[in-house]
DNA sequence: CATGAATGAGCGTTCATTCAT
DNA sequence: CATGAATGAACGCTCATTCAT
């Protein structure tokens, strides 16, 4: 059975525009969208400066069509969890929490850019195209838990936009903060690679720990 | 008894400092640091250009100024928490929550911008500054949980500045998500001032039950 | 015979109006005029930014003020050595050079400030005041050799300004040159204090033998 | 014989960049460095002010340019003076000063910058270039001058920097004084470009005098 | 398809000056 | 008599974008 992925249809880019692509999310990443020039991505890409408007029309399009890539890998993979009968409806939260910070730790440069546009949601289109997303994944979050609840494993009322943003919160704080997480606890941590790591398991069972008192019957 | 709050002895502007601070902190809120000119502040404000740079020499020192102010509010108040001998460990947890989300609630302007500080960290002085905020208020949870776990209510190895990310995480994600929140849950929520409240309590109750999991023996 | 010297006349400062001047003159003469704001002047003489408007009137008319109290000193004290019927021409001309290299030492700051301002001569004022200084000086350059030619000793046909100018430009350029003068002839020459000494005597020397030349009949 | 005047090898302009550099020669001149804006540069030139700093990369670097520009051509071409067997020493002094005097009266604009520069030197970049170029013509009319004390014809102990300084001193104050030298001699002297060249000639005579009192054994 | 040249607008900052006290 | 507060204008510079080639 053929599967085509969403980013499968999603516009293919040239080597040079995902360079630009990429830079461009370092920049914004790491000065913001603002702070960044199109002088700062061209130099750093090692191109043209008018190829960014060239490519990609202008500056903000540009924000745009890097939302609009790499998003189409972050939405969550769960029409299969979803149809899946072997996994306890729980250990499906659990799947989606691994794949959740798994992808955050991998692509912390685009969850970067993210919050900061959500925060100020200055463009339109990435707005729209950011609230899908959420909507999505709030679908995606309501059905599986509904399918606890029929199950009678997960108590009702579950507020499930406080569930995800429990999720999300929790990752992005600690993304946000591994500097201090690592300065807080200097001697306990392990260094370099094996950190992302450590990160990594540490945070996927802490949610899965929060997970639990929220979605089980007593806490 | 005399009670000396922090902002008794913090640095006292005059009406038109606090009030270019106001606006610079909403304007840094809805459109960034850099995406806001001095320019901006100034014509929202009512003042000439030139007296931002009076006042606060630069662009730059605003924002510390602005950092400087609100933080000093923003604090958590807790050594009469530490000290207290009625309130049970997990009480005290529960007040800290409480002043936390009242606190973000209150002031969610500056809360955007420090989260997006946060994020950037291009200003050392103030990353410097919110390094010194969160070795408090990572110190000040460790004494509580450490009594809580002294009195062997709370847990062994709970991780601090996990912890702190959860209480944290939801808030900021919740406070930036309020018009999701709202509009997902749109029948089930009330408008105006009372959505404020609403949120408030939903949120302290929510982060209540991760704390009660994160903290006691059996999650 | 009283005998009013025209500074007697001059306009008497305070001792903070004269502290500004002061301050203004190492300021121009180090940073041009252009180059040296009021702030400057205000913060270097220890004074309020407004008072030098108060006392002043303007920046440019504290120019010209420092102009018109620095030039009252520098007009070439003649008319006794005119009147003298000891010395002889060339030793009255001796006695100018004497005097003018003196001052030029002495006051080299305001020198440098003047040799801007004919170079650029943008205030009007001030302008004026120069020619006028200039045409004293080239009339009673003009009568010193004009008696010398009378009593023989000088030769006909001597270029007034081109005399002044050779006085002055090397004045002036020697002046300018004082590091390189240091650092051409490093082995040769003293330092500290000796070297003003040792380059107003090589100076004085140096343009007696030009004048000498200039205009005694066989050069 | 080839001849590769120093300019063959100089960094080559557009013409939009001579025309700028022009431009800022003129203006620098009449009205100081920074009494010089890049607006008035950009209007004075018709072109846009960005220009400038696209071109020069700032203001202070369009100033380096100038003189690196400017200066190449200034250099005293003097090389194949020393090596002139048919020349008197003396006569080869006579080329120097009529070459200075031809470039200072055809480059008065620039000289007036090179001057005002001078006296404030405040571009340490344009210091070192003019501490070069100063050393450079030193060393050559030392060497000249050291010909002519071997021959026996000029006499020993000469000051190599007040002999410079009296040249270019003379030069440059007879520039400066251009307009006070007409009024003086108002009758005297033809008017328009005759002026210029009846003040070269009149230079030119009356620095050779100087310098053969100099350098002759009784002056 | 790609790029150096060029532009108008806006940036943060500093300017000399004025004004209320 | 003196000064801190305040101002409009201008500063040098960088911005995202366009255009001719």
């Amino acid at each position: 059975m053929f599967n085509f992925a969403p980013e499968f249809f999603s516009m293919s880019y040239s080597e040079k525009q995902n360079q630009i692509l990429l830079t461009a999310e370092k920049l914004f990443a790491n000065k913001g969208y603002d702070g960044t020039s199109i002088r700062d991505i061209a130099e750093e890409a090692g191109i043209n400066i008018a190829m960014i408007s060239y490519y990609f029309g202008s500056k903000e399009k540009l924000m745009q069509a890097l939302f609009e890539e790499r998003t189409s890998h972050i939405k969550l993979r769960i029409e299969s969890l979803l149809k899946n009968t072997e996994l306890t409806p729980f250990q499906k939260i659990e799947v989606l929490i691994n794949d959740h910070v798994q992808k955050a730790v991998e692509r912390q440069q685009f969850y970067k850019v993210m919050l900061c546009e959500q925060l100020l949601n200055k463009n339109p289109e990435i707005s729209k195209l950011l609230l899908e997303l959420k909507k999505q994944n709030a679908d995606y979050m309501a059905e599986l838990i509904k399918e606890g609840q029929k199950k009678g494993e997960f108590k009702k009322n579950v507020d499930v936009v406080l569930t995800m943003n429990t999720m999300t919160g929790v990752i992005m704080q600690t993304l946000m903060n591994q500097e201090f997480y690592k300065y807080y606890n200097n001697t306990k941590t392990p260094s370099g690679k094996d950190f992302h790591e450590s990160i990594k398991t540490n945070l996927t069972n802490h949610i899965k720990v929060l997970f639990k008192a929220i979605l089980s019957y007593e806490a």
